[in-house]
DNA sequence: GATAAATAACTGACTGGTCAGTTATAAACG
DNA sequence: CGTTTATAACTGACCAGTCAGTTATTTATC
């Protein structure tokens, strides 16, 4: 037809990030038993084979897919968490904001919900999750909430326990929207819900000594 | 061998619950994908074909099981909720504790993860879950938090924020539960979680004019 | 700087195993 | 003995992973 056009290029360099990247839209959607190499090649602009160019099998991908999408973005707000000098309600509400910017534009949605249903199958992965990211937000809530709680300005109490109430409102919200936006249920403002419970929780957090 | 042994026994009434029941224990723990009907077939003590005696597919199969695993214990919640004629710290407390026990006790945290897994490939499974269960569950806390605004006990502001506020951090818990406890990662005490995130959350919700 | 040879990226048809769903047959039961 | 309940062998579709062949690109040669 256009002799001009070659069917395909060699592209080793962009080849891997397409194809993750391609991937990570295939195993978001469906989940990683229901994807298909062949989908995910398509979507990669590569034949089933290329695949297999840059990544030993479907779960070496998989592994891939998550590692990619998560390493970014954790470090930044990690060190943030302590550098900041300010007042524990203010630091929180800049970190909390920042955190549901992160949670409403990446990827981090799908992935989590992969990696919960995959747990089982992909143990390793559940620990890459855990260590990679889980573990390290919470660690990094902990350490401000201890670091509040010297200063007299958090109230005493177990600080994990506190962490966890700061941030599951933003990762059940997350999934809210993950599970029930696309069946059609009231779209879901992560920024405003999380803004609207750090009010409430901070309240509760505050000892009477660091109210407003 | 032993020709006094029936080699199988007529049971029609017992099958379709020895059956879901087998079918949820695999389901949880593998996925929907991962499941061989093969292994729920044996964890019933029954053969494949006598699935279909009762059940049209596989996704039928999955169907009952959510529908089983879910529709006890909410009514009796939701119904708790409202009749309770107490302050509302108190029947939060309450609400909050039970709440906690029928997670750690119940399938839910698996029949969760399969929902939250499967919800693109199981529109229907995805509402059902919204329709029957979160949406049941957080109207139910919706209108506790608004009669506590009406009676002045808890602060101004968007209730189905605060109710987010409150159930999230038991539902995040189960998740950690059923996704890293597994991997290794300390174990997660549901109902002490949700004492400890109540008491913290209460001293925000609850106005200057309500607290102890 | 044109042409040919060598290299490596890429393709797509193929295969071997797996598994949801079917069916022929048999055992229980009244 | 007729009907219902169950089994187990069977089938056909599907798909991860393979590989022999094709094509873009680079390197060597004149």
């Amino acid at each position: 037809m256009t002799p001009g056009q070659p069917k395909w290029r060699r592209r080793k360099e962009a080849r891997p990030a397409e194809i993750v990247a391609a991937a990570l839209e295939v195993f978001a959607g469906k989940g990683f038993a229901a994807a298909r190499l062949d989908d995910i090649a398509a979507a990669a602009g590569v034949s089933k084979g290329a695949l297999y160019l840059y990544f030993e099998t479907k779960q070496d991908l998989f592994t891939a897919v998550v590692r990619t999408a998560i390493t970014p973005n954790i470090a930044e707000i990690e060190a943030a968490a302590l550098a900041m000098d300010m007042p524990f309600a203010r630091v929180l509400r800049l970190l909390v904001g920042r955190g549901a910017d992160v949670l409403s534009t990446s990827a981090i949605g799908g992935v989590a919900k992969m990696v919960i249903a995959e747990s089982r199958n992909f143990p390793d992965l559940a620990r890459v999750w855990h260590d990679e990211v889980a573990n390290r937000v919470l660690s990094a809530i902990v350490a401000l909430v201890e670091k509040g709680q010297a200063a007299g300005e958090v109230r005493p109490g177990d600080p994990r326990g506190y962490a966890f109430s700061i941030i599951s409102p933003l990762l059940m919200g997350l999934l809210w929207r993950e599970v029930f936006v696309p069946i059609g249920a009231a779209p879901m403002n992560i920024r405003a819900l999380a803004e609207h419970h750090i009010e409430a929780v901070l309240d509760g957090l505050l000892t009477e000594g660091a109210r407003a």
